[in-house]
DNA sequence: GCGTGTGTATTACGGGTATAATACAGTCAA
DNA sequence: TTGACTGTATTATACCCGTAATACACACGC
């Protein structure tokens, strides 16, 4: 069963498209895979403390794209292919990198700033 | 006159926002300096299509950051110290950095591939 | 059968954003 | 003085988001 307990909810985005992209994380992460059952819309409501409306709407929206499939009355599976996982990876690793840098050049940030910024901000490692 | 000719809008901020952030970029670039001239909002409007009530959402929320300053019926004129101009770089640079960092590390990307991406996809320089 | 849980749908409300149409008072040049 | 511009304010409409309260049909176990 996929969990959502661990999600933490911010404002820069809406929380159904929060919740797609939590489970998006976890694929890539390899704690989903395909065939695995996720909950109800109303137990992901009780897991999250969001509304049960706001739960449909995140489910329709990932069988819009196409990662989870429900079956008449027995709750939702996610499907993974091949291609889903290229796409989830585009958009959540190079298309993070390709908006950061966007935007970063927007601000005539130079090459050299950025990257000892990063390596700044990092931390550890 | 403070020019936003070359503003393009998104989607992902409300536009006011967008425009006290474009201001912004001007002011690091050194393109908007203390004591310039902004346009009036009217005119700002026209030059940005937009609603002449968002454009005067837009000075009111600089005016509360203090990047500009009205005198009566004359105009808004930037105001820029030194204070300002650093709040500025926090917000737009480090501000930028330690978001994307954040981000990265949510998707557990390791900081080497993401100073690859980051070079790759940064393009010449 | 009855209750519970399931997916799904509808309606309503509040808040934020943006547009739209005005309105008013002040300034200033013609 | 008149007209055009200025900043500012108000009201209305529309859309998206999230919540809330229901409602319905279906499936399953007891």
């Amino acid at each position: 069963m996929v969990s959502f307990s661990g999600l933490q909810f911010h404002d820069r985005a809406p929380v159904y498209q929060q919740i797609a992209e939590y489970l998006k994380r976890q694929i890539l992460l390899g704690t989903v895979q395909d065939g695995d059952p996720m909950p109800s819309r109303r137990e992901l409501a009780a897991q999250t403390g969001i509304n049960p409306n706001t739960a449909q709407k995140a489910y329709r929206l990932m069988t819009e794209e196409g990662y989870i499939y429900t079956d008449g009355n027995n709750g939702s599976v996610v499907r993974l292919t091949p291609e889903l996982r290229a796409a989830i990876d585009e958009e959540l690793t190079r298309g993070l990198v390709e908006r950061f840098v966007e935007e970063a050049k927007q601000n005539q940030l130079s090459y050299k700033r950025v990257i000892a910024l990063v390596s700044e901000l990092w931390g550890d490692e």
